[in-house]
DNA sequence: CATCGAGCATAAGTTCAGCTTAGGCATGAA
DNA sequence: TTCATGCCTAAGCTGAACTTATGCTCGATG
């Protein structure tokens, strides 16, 4: 019988790369799993890696074990899941990564529900970027996570993370000035084309609100000069209230914006979501911050619980 | 993570009853057993098993994680073929389980196919009763065996064996006198009836042969009265020769039958199957022995391998 | 080109999970 | 009662899987 465990290294392998990564990321050294890679080799009777360079890629049978792996490891979360099911109440810890804008808005709104609903659940915060959840997730050092993604980054399909949508909310332009007045059905290129030259605020390099930014400008028919990466959205409303530049923020960060800048609602969106290992959907303690997620983001959009009056108030499409 | 060898223990103790009974198989000592199931049991948080007199049972929690287990280790032996598809040839041991009279029949036809089609295979037959192949298949005893089922006698349906089917026969009584002259369209009780009060010659005791026997002659309307115990069919149709008894035999032991017997042909079905560990059918082994077996029975059903031309000469049913 | 760091593999030593042995208790049959 | 069966726990032992140490190759860099 393979051994799963190997399987998991196997799979962890193809997702990061390196069998150093690998390491660095089980807290073991590249040593062990070397070894127990060339142990599942040689039960498989076939080559799954070879060297290239001084990296191994996978073989195609090597992938194909993967995918087998995959399923495995998805099945052993749906049974975890419906254990804990078994188990009576909802406790012990939880393990929750957050974007950062998610942390000070959604998360906090989240846990009080959450924690008032299961005195015995203990949340953990981490702040981590959208890149690295799924990571995180398999690694188990997360058990749930708030992500987004933008209109022209798409979040390339992982079939080891499962996704429910939590909350689909526009992008604003940021800037100190306004430019000449436009109507609401402008497109985004004679809404950003104004700023062509104009010094950009984006968030930092790597992550997918960086990466939106410059396919946004690019979609507008320029190249972005960059001067400000901050990840922190009140920073890039302060930045452009100074004059430092124009910006993207959503628009559930525009409440607590301050004075002197001027927001424009631009025909691109973003979605955040909540992730958690396939399988792990049904698992009480996830269902149940899905759950808080829902209602922190329904009060966000306005005083009442009422989604026709939240809608107009806030202009967020629930999904 | 769920140890993946601790929930196979857990399937094990579902179909084998005891702790006891799952060490035995496996070559374990029993308290081995009961430890792992005491961790896997602590890491579930859940009661799995609760102790009933001085067997243990499983709980509605441990029932449904059996379930998993048999996804997940179908999902591994699916893995496990596709791993033995990309080597390159096939060979290496593969151990082969028979019910008696395809001991010496299809199995000797189909392992000459089989070896000289693949020379490195090193086919190993074993006698084994229908009722134990699923132990054994799933004990890693077995690699693939053939079984069968009759009428009256189905099938247990059993998610951890696949079954492909080879062959369907007709049952014949056997008797040394006919019975008063019957068209071909009679009833099972019609043609049973005349030896109501017969002694009877069946399989032995505890086997599906045995069970189809009794049922056949419930249905007919009577208890039969069970003299002879014997599997082998040949000894069957001795006894019956000699006056001491009625019997049945499938139509691929008639051939062989020793003058001085009739042989009436019962509206009553014998189904001869393949059968492997779920998920395991591409292995190619395995999809090569299935490929003999079929060759061997089309072989049997008459000199040519015309389908019209056996069917008509043997009357078996090809599915 | 020489040097250096990154990445992987192997050898050898170490540790702990998981096995056996030993023994005890409860159950149910003789 | 006595005995066999089945399960559990304690204690000791062994090997699988880890770490440490080392070497080799590749590719970047001055």
């Amino acid at each position: 019988m393979l051994d799963v465990r190997r399987l998991y290294l196997l799979r962890e392998l193809d997702r990061r790369g390196t069998i150093a990564a690998v390491a660095e990321a089980l807290t073991f050294t590249a040593s062990a799993v070397s070894q127990q890679l060339g142990v599942l080799e040689r039960e498989a009777g076939v080559a799954l890696l070879e060297r290239s360079g001084r990296r191994v890629v996978l073989t195609p049978a090597g992938r194909s074990l993967v995918a087998h792996a995959d399923a495995v490891l998805q099945r052993l979360e749906l049974a975890v899941a419906e254990l804990a099911g078994a188990r009576d109440g909802i406790g012990g810890p939880l393990r929750i990564g957050t974007f950062p804008s998610g942390g000070h808005s959604i998360v906090p709104a989240a846990l009080a529900e959450l924690t008032q609903r299961h005195p015995a659940l203990e949340p953990m915060v981490q702040e981590i970027d959208s890149a690295r959840v799924s990571d995180g997730l398999r690694a188990g050092e997360l058990d749930v996570a708030l992500v987004h993604d933008y209109d022209f980054v798409p979040a390339s399909p992982d079939t080891t993370v499962d996704e429910v949508p939590l909350l689909e909310e526009p992008m604003y332009l940021v800037t100190r000035t306004a430019a000449k007045n436009t109507g609401p059905s402008d497109t985004l290129a004679e809404l950003l084309g104004p700023y062509a030259e104009a010094p950009w605020i984006t968030a930092r390099d790597g992550t997918t609100g960086h990466a939106m930014a410059v396919r946004a400008c690019q979609a507008a028919g320029f190249q972005p000069r960059i001067r400000h990466q901050v990840n922190d959205f009140r920073t890039v409303l302060a930045l452009a209230a100074t004059g430092q530049g124009a910006g993207f923020v959503p628009e559930m960060a525009t409440a607590q914006g301050p004075s002197g800048v001027v927001l424009t609602k631009l025909p691109l969106f973003r979605r955040s979501k909540v992730a958690f290992r396939a399988g792990g959907g049904t698992h009480p303690a996830i269902a149940a911050f899905v759950a808080a997620a829902r209602a922190a983001v329904s009060c966000m959009r306005g005083p009442g619980p009422d989604e026709k009056t939240a809608t107009r108030q806030g202009g967020l499409r629930n999904r």
